[in-house]
DNA sequence: TTGATTGCCGAACACTGTTCGGATTCTAGA
DNA sequence: TCTAGAATCCGAACAGTGTTCGGCAATCAA
């Protein structure tokens, strides 16, 4: 898509990576709280006034930020082997979800806190936050795929009137929760993240099991 | 305690308690970006900088709004029958939990999201609000207390080198994730809540039983 | 009746996101 | 090449935020 681009479009993109970028940055070094306009303005040497000519707000910013954070989470869990066997790729692909928690914590807990909701009302149509999340090339698709294969290998079992989908979702709900508590509660508690996990994904994995 | 209160500082507390009030209440309509000093001043008819003379910032008393939910949070599950079975006890903390989350979103998301991350440096010493999570009196105990009663029993299995305490976090991890997953994304796409907690319960259930 | 403390407020400060008008600079068409 | 118009960018301002400070009353202790 970048061969189709006019120089004027090339230099508009440039620039509106580069804020997304510092954005990022900003974010995960001094929280999303040390974020303003004019951190991120003065960091591309740019008057406030004129990051409105690429972006139409702030929360249009941090929304864009989220959006290249799921493709991110994306990337990461689409590196895991597929071809470990049905347990080792879904508990792996729980550990990418939980090293990318850990390697950026106000990132990941902006994506999945603060972001979905007061962005809820003015995303993109059809890029809201959740269709994101649940659209073609997420995470949460390969998620999907992975319990799929494991159903029809007969690794895992389904609950009554369950579906693939669901048992995905409860995946999901199960490393999220990891996540979420380890993030704002149990890392203050000096509990490892690995510890935990560990014993987290082990029951889930004896709870989808025949 | 209150018996023993002078006239002046039952007085105090009544006017601190009215602030907090407030400023529930504008959280759980307005949301946490609603809710500044002014509003909360107006609402009490008070000057924004008489409020500094029970608070000494808006993180306090975010976070004394934090810790009375903490309270209400140990209530709602302290009102669970104890008498019943240890799973159906354990189910029945985790819908009081989850009911908790639905009923008061905003509240709840505030309690185990931003509040944790930002009033950690500056909460009074001794009362920090993992501290006040883990000790008694909280929501944890009773969890703790009802999967330690079911491991006695037998009704629940311990993995290798697995403590009651470390079973009770994986209790939570699973109703937390539930909860958290549920108000940032699954709300938005009409997933019903009762619908995805019992599936997640129930295989949680099947992993710690033998 | 003093003297001191408490309770409360008006005004101000430094910060925030955002808008608007006016300068530049670049670009496309005759 | 000249020019009209669009694309960029900025300074200044506005409304809002949390917070501080000086001072004015009311209350309380001696």
């Amino acid at each position: 898509m970048a061969l189709t681009m006019t120089p004027k479009e090339r230099r508009q993109a440039k620039t509106r990576q580069a804020i997304l970028d510092t954005a990022r940055k900003i974010i995960n070094s001094k929280g999303i709280d040390g974020l303003s306009i004019r951190s991120i303005a003065k960091a591309i040497d740019y008057s406030p006034a004129g990051l409105y000519e690429y972006f139409a707000s702030k929360e249009e910013i941090v929304w864009a930020v989220c959006s290249q954070g799921q493709n991110r989470l994306y990337e990461a869990m689409a590196q895991v082997d597929p071809a470990l066997p049905d347990v080792e790729y879904v508990i792996e692909l729980g550990s990418a979800y939980l090293n990318f928690a850990a390697e950026y914590p106000d990132f990941f807990l902006l994506m999945f806190t603060t972001a979905p909701q007061s962005m809820r009302n003015q995303a993109p149509p059809g890029k809201e936050i959740d269709k994101e999340m649940m659209g073609q090339d997420s995470a949460f698709t390969i998620l999907v795929e992975a319990m799929g294969r494991g159903v029809e290998n007969g690794t895992f079992v389904l609950l009554q009137n369950q579906t693939v989908m669901e048992l995905a979702i409860n995946a999901w709900i199960q490393v999220h929760g990891t996540a979420m508590l380890w993030l704002t509660q149990l890392r203050y508690l000096n509990i490892p993240l690995e510890h935990i996990a560990r014993q987290s994904q082990t029951t889930f994995v004896r709870g989808i099991t025949r």
